[in-house]
DNA sequence: TCTGGGGTCCTAGGACCC
DNA sequence: TCTGGGGTCCTAGGACCC
């Protein structure tokens, strides 16, 4: 039977969600910033059409951004975050198998639906369902393979004609190569920009070029990843839908400062608040770390300035969940590389050696009324910080005022997840 | 003034062991 | 004269993804 995975994919993700609750935004151009409103990271339509480029900071964009009415907004990842969930849901229903793949994509298992009539026709269906359920406009890609499906939904995403929806299995393979003869080889996913750069040196331009490469040539001057890419072009699935989340193996928080830390005091504030962040998502999935790594940077674009960037990894004396072990040791990690003199533009800390809470190593010499205090304490304030809202509880060490914090000047309300910013319809 | 954050997988190379 | 070969584990770094 042909296997047949379709990719899901919201459109313009971001943007969109912010349109949901702003209809006014609709047919201007607009985009959204990461964080410290540092560059952008989803654009509307109209913003793609003006050639404004993926990632483009936007301190670089702002007299294009005048001069086109264009309205940015700070990123909102708790409204983002709430309207995936939705949209994941409600895609859950069309398929006994899905593997969500970002906050804005999935893959669902299809094969053998077509018993359904079209699959192409299904896939109109799941659109509708998601417009009307939620307000985000998606497309469908539809293969044999899970790179195929991306392709697929790469085409349905550019080609109008397409509907939005597009099923290369109901394509004939002439249809396909004429298809795959006119895509960039960099559009295949898994194909980044340095292989790009070397696939058109050995005259591999194309996705059809591509497809036709002989598999072992691939793997002597790339690897297996990309040899793989090749097969699953050719229609032979070899990534597998992976429908059961994996517990993260490292988990990592980061980030730019609002503005530039030379002092230890506030880079200690910032590595706490970063560590008992890290602390929560990793409690988050009922594990354990074993050693939490510390990072700090200088601002690498400000050539001009003395740069210097450090890391340490810090093992704890056994694992741990509790926020006050990872800060204390995130802390030591910090002292020990922090060199006065720079100014700092970004700390970080990473969980390492993840293992399951259940699989917490049992010694003779265990201290359980000191685990079990430690478990109680962190329950408490996971609960308060979840009821009454993040950063509600926390530790003294992570600063009051954080003037390093990020700046997020232009941020739309969190309509869906905070009663104090809950949308109003006004009676007229 | 101003350039994101969070992940995974693979590979190469060194240390070490027998 | 002549100094192996294979395996594991760990780490750093690269490439890619969204």
């Amino acid at each position: 039977m042909q296997r047949a995975i379709a990719l899901v994919d919201c459109n313009n993700f971001y943007v969109s969600c912010e349109r949901l609750f702003q209809p006014r935004l609709e047919g201007k151009p607009v985009v959204v910033l990461s964080n410290n409103d540092g560059c952008v990271v989803s654009r509307s339509q109209e913003v793609k059409d003006l050639g404004i480029k993926m990632a483009l900071p936007w301190y670089q964009m702002k007299d294009v951004a005048k001069r086109h009415g264009i309205i940015a907004y700070s990123s909102n990842y708790a409204l983002y975050a709430d309207l995936s969930n939705r949209v994941m849901s409600l895609l859950s229903q069309f398929s006994p198998q899905q593997e969500v793949y970002s906050i804005d994509e999935c893959f669902l298992e299809l094969t053998g639906m077509e018993s359904l009539g079209k699959l192409s026709d299904h896939a109109q269906r799941i659109r509708q369902t998601i417009k009307q359920g939620v307000g985000i406009p998606v497309c469908v890609g539809i293969a044999s393979s899970k790179t195929l499906a991306k392709l697929a939904n790469h085409v349905a995403k550019k080609q109008a004609h397409y509907n939005s929806v597009c099923n290369f299995n109901e394509m004939t393979e002439v249809e396909r190569d004429v298809l795959f003869a006119n895509i960039e080889v960099g559009e295949v996913w898994g194909v980044g920009r340095r292989s790009s750069v070397r696939l058109h040196e050995m005259g591999i331009h194309s996705v059809l070029d591509m497809q036709r490469v002989s598999p072992k040539r691939i793997r002597d001057e790339f690897s297996v990843v990309l040899e793989r890419t090749v097969a699953e072009l050719n229609g032979e699935a070899c990534l597998e839908l992976e429908d059961i989340v994996p517990d993260k193996q490292q988990i990592i928080c980061s980030r730019s400062f609002g503005s530039l830390v030379s002092n230890l005091p506030e880079m200690e504030q910032a590595v706490v608040s970063y560590a008992t962040r890290a602390a929560e998502k990793l409690r988050s999935q009922h594990s354990l770390a074993s050693g939490i790594q510390v990072y700090i940077r200088t601002n690498p674009h400000k050539e001009k300035d003395p740069q210097y960037q450090q890391s340490i990894l810090m093992p704890l004396a056994e694992p741990s969940d509790d926020t006050r072990h990872l800060c204390h040791a995130a802390l030591q990690g910090l002292r020990q590389i922090y060199r006065s003199g720079y100014a700092y533009q970004k700390a970080g800390v990473m969980l390492t050696d993840i293992i399951p809470a259940s699989a917490r190593p049992r010694t003779l010499f265990d201290d359980v009324a000191t685990q079990m205090r430690s478990h109680a304490l962190m329950s408490a304030m996971d609960a308060i910080n979840r009821r009454m809202g993040s950063g509600t509880l926390k530790l003294l060490a992570a600063g009051v005022s954080q003037n390093w914090a990020m700046r997020s000047g232009n941020r739309s309300p969190r309509y869906t997840t905070e009663w104090g910013e809950i949308a109003r319809c006004n009676a007229i």
